[in-house]
DNA sequence: TTGTATGCGTTATCAG
DNA sequence: CTGATAACGCATACAA
């Protein structure tokens, strides 16, 4: 049931049935009323490629993250998905893993299935920090649809970027676990991605306007997994000396509480922790883990806000948008 | 850049640019040389809508879930995603939540959108099980692309299911709970779905054939949520005696442990706790919970299977497939 | 092996 | 307000 149809059952043109389908204004009450009927009768539905084809969109946006099975992301395409179905947008989801190669080519394939925008989910997207040619990719797909990038910061033309302050955050854990008199810091860290870089840029910065050092020693990388993480503090605690975690995820600090269980050690007085993102980690822990909040919602509102005045209006919007964390005070630290 | 460009370019014809795009045997290797250079040269890429629109589709296949921020719906979507990826085919997402009306009109919105298939993720879309109707859209659906159901039996024409043995996990569950002397069984759920009646039936049938009573008081409604399951045991234990917990969930069961904590129950001696989904909750939990393993990356595998095999070779598939779960024994529990 | 011509189902531009 | 008709970009049956 096509187009042709219709307009032959209502007995007028398919141009009369496409403006209404399309509700133009400038087609008589009666008639509207007539196709209308007809359509709804034969549950006449448009075909999407054709539309497609002829208006250059099919309202889609392409997501990408690395790993969808990841809390973290699954939550931020919760957001996304929601807040882009509230204004007529369906996703078309990728999860590209963390390899380079796959990141490329993830973006191109879904580039050419002629996305409206392309939102690339999680800090990986931007590159090692040390070749600037590692984001080079972004600036391509930048030429064919508008990119907008959370958790990660790229420069370059028709790229939006929403970010959490991050910097921020461990500058004030970083502080806080100080003024109790936490004066070894262990930063916990899974990647070297924008987002880790902010992190460890704010926890050094507290330090040094502290007057402290910040020991090479004391900054941790491990994996975002619990059992993985507690088995190598266990492993580690024989060399080093901490008596606090600033970890940049739940999943790290869990594992750290399990390494204090294990040690005996007294949360938070011997050991404080506190983890990242705010996840149900954090409430599942015994004690439940202090967690700083990197306001994913808040990211993915500002993005798709955003995107719709791009798309819609055409207007002129933020190139960057940076977002204050929240630091959620629970039971594994007392600052 | 279209295929009359790159036909002028390369001095041929717009089918033999077609040929040479979709790799057909009958161009010869000069000319398909000649034709690949010059669309590689010009970064040529098929025009996805006239493409679709030709060929009647456009590779994608959609996924609906009640909420991907689900760990469990987020890992199905994560193994699905990939296999599908493996195929050619691209994923759009739909996150409908759980009332019917928005199940009915997110599969009639994708529907919409001419994907090759739906797949529908989580026991909630095969209704409550009191009212046939309730799964009615999914039957009417299935007349434009057949549905694929993940956790779900839905009997009608063009409908696929895989689901798992629930039945069979719960009821060893159960028996072994019995085994262990363990006779005031709490039963915890979170819904009425298809998932939650053939775990509840595995229980009760475990208890019957063992000669107990199955009483109603030990049934005991939740939600997946750890900190409202605590305070609603914490309620009721009051007057509810029990010795031994299986929940529909590990989020529920977490509850469960973290209520055993407040009041000083050791697990599993006085308290022994089953979760399900062995997620990573299980994990996280002190102690690390003994949860089913619902075995979601196989059912995703053998449901992307047959999905291929009748896109690919219209073969003959199963319409329903069960597979058998798996119990992973950790601390919570000494059977 | 290659080219021509047509169909796919819309939207949009013009006339009327 | 309505209708005829030209794009939109590709795949393919049919000719050559």
């Amino acid at each position: 049931m096509n187009i042709y149809d219709i307009a032959k059952l209502a007995d007028v043109s398919i141009a009369t049935v496409s403006r209404v389908v399309n509700n133009s204004p400038k087609v008589s009450a009666r008639t509207k009323e007539k196709v209308l009927a007809i359509m709804k009768e034969n549950e006449y539905t448009p075909n999407a490629f054709a539309r497609g084809l002829g208006l250059g969109t099919m309202k889609t946006v392409g997501i990408i993250c690395p790993d969808i099975s990841d809390i973290y992301m699954a939550k931020a395409v919760s957001y996304l998905e929601s807040n882009l179905h509230d204004h007529g947008y369906d996703c078309i989801l990728g999860c590209s893993g963390f390899k380079q190669k796959e990141k490329e080519s993830y973006v191109k394939l879904l580039l050419s299935k002629k996305i409206d925008t392309l939102i690339l989910v999680g800090s990986t997207y931007a590159g090692s920090g040390k070749d600037e040619a590692d984001t080079d990719y972004i600036r391509e797909a930048a030429e064919q649809a508008s990119v907008f990038m959370i958790n990660a910061k790229v420069a370059g033309d028709n790229i939006y970027c929403t970010y959490a302050d991050d910097f921020q955050a461990t500058y004030e854990v970083t502080k806080a676990y100080l003024r109790r008199g936490k004066e070894k810091i262990l930063f916990m860290y899974d990647s070297e991605s924008f987002s880790a870089r902010q992190k460890l840029a704010g926890y050094e910065a507290a330090l040094q306007d502290a007057g402290y050092p910040v020991l090479g020693n004391l900054k941790f990388k491990t994996k975002n997994d619990i059992e993985y993480t507690k088995n190598m503090l266990l492993e580690y605690n024989k060399v080093l000396d901490f008596d606090s975690v600033l970890a940049t995820d739940d999943g790290i600090a869990a594992g750290a509480v399990k390494y204090a269980k294990i040690k005996g050690l007294s949360i938070p007085e011997e050991l404080s922790i506190t983890g990242y993102n705010n996840s149900i980690l954090a409430l599942c822990s015994d004690p439940e883990l202090t967690s700083v909040d990197s306001k994913l919602g808040v990211m993915c509102r500002k993005t798709v806000e955003r995107m719709i005045e791009l798309l819609e209006n055409e207007a002129q919007i933020e190139k960057n948008v940076c977002v204050p964390c929240e630091i959620v005070r629970r039971c594994t630290t007392d600052y």
